[in-house]
This record gives C-alpha cells, structure tokens and sequence, in this order.
DNA sequence: ACAGACTAGTAAGGTGCCTAACAAAACTGA
DNA sequence: TCAGTTTTGTTAGGCACCTTACTAGTCTGT
C-alpha cells in the first residue's frame, strides 16, 4: 500500500464526488451543498444562532458567515438581531426560502442510495469507525502540538 | 444510522482534518496541499506537461492552472512551452523549488502515522476499498446521468 | 488544402474551507 | 466600577475545487 493512500486518499476522492453529486443535483436551483444544509436546518429546526449554527454545521464563523451572506443575497433566509445578546445573530428561512426548499430534492438520501445501497452494513460501520477514530487521532494530535 | 452517516459525511471530516493537519505542516513554508503534490512530482519524476499533471493529480486543467501560476509566482516551479506541441507548456522545478523542497518534512508520512498508526491493517483496507467502490459508483452514476 | 472538430491552457466567477485581525458587545474580577 | 478578557460576527486574503467560455494550436476528413 503507498503512503498516499495510507493517508487516506480515497476518504479526499470519496468526499470530492460525493460533493460533485451533491452539487450537480442542487446547481438547477442555484445553491451550494453547504447553503442546502443551512436551510435545512432553518427549515426543521426554526430559528438559529448563527453561533449554534457554527457548532451543528461544525465550520468556522467565518465561513458561515460567507455562506450566510449568500442566502441573505438571494433571499433565501433572514438575519436578525438577538435581542438578548446584542452580539448574535439569528437566523430564519424567509417565505421564498420555505417554497424552495419544497421543491427541493434530498441530496444526501440521493448520495447514501447511489455510493451505499447494497453494500454490506457491517463494512459500511467499519469505514465509519476507522475514519471517525482516524478522524480524532488527527484533532488530538494538532490539539496536543498547539 | 443517519442518512448523513449512511452519505459518508466521516469521509468528508476525516478529509478536512487531515487537510488542516498537512497546511498546518506546510504553512511554514508557505506551500497549499496541492502545492506540495506538484512539488513532490515534479522533485521526483522531472519535467511533466501540464496535461499530463492533470491525470495525476485527477483535478481538472483550470484548477491546475491556478496552482501553477501560484507556484511560478513563488519562483518554484518554470512553465516552458512544448516544442513539440505549442498548445502545451513542459513544468519544471527550479534550483530553488529543488532548495525548498530539500528542507520540507513529509506531510503524508506524518498523515498516515497519526491517523493510523496500529490500527489493523485488514480494517484499513477495508475502509479503502468500500470507499474506492463508492467513489467509483457515484462516478458511474455521474457518467450514467450525462 | 482547408473547414470543422478537438485539445491545452487561461480567465472569470462561484462555492466552501481556512487563518488573522478587527469592532462591538458581554462578562469577570479585583 | 471599570480595565482586561472573552465572545460574536465581519472582512480580507489565501487555497483548492468546480463550470463555462475563450484563444490558440493541432488534427481529420473530404
């Protein structure tokens, strides 16, 4: 086996198509798989703080707020001040973002049906478990060097 | 298990971290991830048509056309035109991409030992190859649906 | 020979991810 | 109380990925 992929590199090519596929479903409505799971979680979870968002989402602030800013821009979703902390925001899925996100399609069910379906359940936990616990070895260790 | 779970989304956060921890490694140096690969190539197979990097990186001529110009900026790489072919440029390491890329640490070497170091290997293997045979699948659907 | 198809690289614009630096608000402790 | 710290969101800048559209060579078939 090559260190290439001993490091990993199917896990990088796996995520690339699954977001290719992802995009390709969402680009006839001019979203980004990202802004799909923002309004995902407007649409069934009501309003958010941005802030909370970051940790469901689990992105940096600042790369919410860019996608923020571009379902603002089309309209899709609100800002607004959090009266209790002046600091925070909170979000809301607006009317044109509801009646979007109802025609939308499922992309990750579309994703779990085409990469998944057939596949031996046991080995499918497996590459879950590896990669999440591969996955925190990393985070331990940058934690540890910092 | 979710349907997030069932889409692979540890893929994508194994990916991500083993991403920041390689820019974590590079960012000393001032090198991106994808830097350090054409780097590595060019270090160790000599002069490459752009075409041809493409294939081996599998990232698409408009991606790494971005890079290149990135790495010439730096001053370490060359672009020369092919004389055979006028279309294509010929990639080369200069003596001061050979100088930085002498000093620079292995960062998939340090990915792998992090991230799987005693793990077992049948385990490993596994999850690499239920990846593969996904990847490949939502490929063959992506193909399918053109 | 030459029109039309194909290919290589670039440019422009979009997404998503990051870090670093900043302002404003909120909190904390002496 | 009020200076210092922490938290929230934004901005700026960088990387890596994509698609679409373009130019300039090259190849193909008649």
């Amino acid at each position: 086996m090559s260190n290439l992929e001993a490091a990993g590199s199917w896990a990088k090519k796996y995520f690339l198509a699954s977001r290719a596929l992802m995009e390709s479903v969402l680009r006839p409505y001019d979203l980004g798989s990202t802004q799909w799971y923002v309004l995902y979680l407007l649409a069934n979870e009501g309003p958010v703080n941005q802030r909370n968002l970051t940790r469901m989402l689990e992105i940096e602030r600042a790369t919410l707020s860019a996608v923020v800013s571009a379902l603002v821009r089309k309209g899709l979703i609100e800002q607004m001040p959090d009266l209790d902390d002046q600091r925070q925001k909170v979000l809301q899925i607006t009317t044109a973002g509801r009646k979007l996100w109802a025609t939308l399609p499922d992309p990750i069910e579309l994703i779990a049906t085409v990469a998944f379906n057939g596949v031996d359940a046991e080995e499918i936990a497996t590459t879950n478990r590896i990669l999440r616990e591969a996955t925190q070895r990393l985070i331990n260790h940058k934690r540890g060097s910092k």
